[in-house]
DNA sequence: TAGGCCATCTGGTCCT
DNA sequence: AGGACCAGATGGCCTA
């Protein structure tokens, strides 16, 4: 807590009860905006958990930082997109993208990230992810 | 012990 | 006027 500015300590007028008022007011405004801002936070790091908890973490034990989380994300969005799109190109061409889904994409083509806890998987995600980890 | 990460406080800005 | 969002400052905790 940072200490108070000199202009809102209590000056010792005869105005002294409407400065008192004032002060307090300002101060339960601070409090409930500190309050506001530690809720938003607090909605600010469930969303990060939830999202570290589909991205892919091979192998490791220790959290991802938030930054970490954000980059790994942005990776596993682009593999996803990839795989997407290389399977309307190559697979079933022909087919309309509803169909895609659940014939273009079998599982061996998408098991190497649902693996992504056991240590076998890291040379699949190694070959399909830009981000890794040990670079940052 | 230095550096990284995080939570919290705070003041500024924008929006309703 | 008050709330939401943001960025800077600060201090605590943890790890190499």
């Amino acid at each position: 807590m940072k200490p108070c500015r000199p202009s809102c300590v209590d000056s010792g007028s005869e105005s002294d009860s409407r400065d008192s008022e004032k002060f307090e007011s300002a101060m339960r405004r601070r409090m409930a905006a500190n309050a506001r801002e530690r809720k938003r936070m607090q909605g600010l790091n469930t969303a990060f958990d939830r999202l570290r908890k589909v991205v892919p973490q091979w192998g490791q034990d220790k959290k991802l930082s938030k930054y970490e989380t954000l980059q790994m994300a942005l990776s596993y969005i682009m593999a996803l997109n990839r795989i997407l799109t290389d399977a309307s190109r190559h697979v079933a061409p022909q087919k309309d993208w509803l169909n895609l889904q659940f014939d273009g994409l079998q599982p061996e083509t998408y098991s190497c990230f649902m693996r992504y806890n056991s240590p076998v998987e890291n040379d699949c995600m190694h070959s399909s992810f830009s981000y890794h980890y040990e670079s940052l």
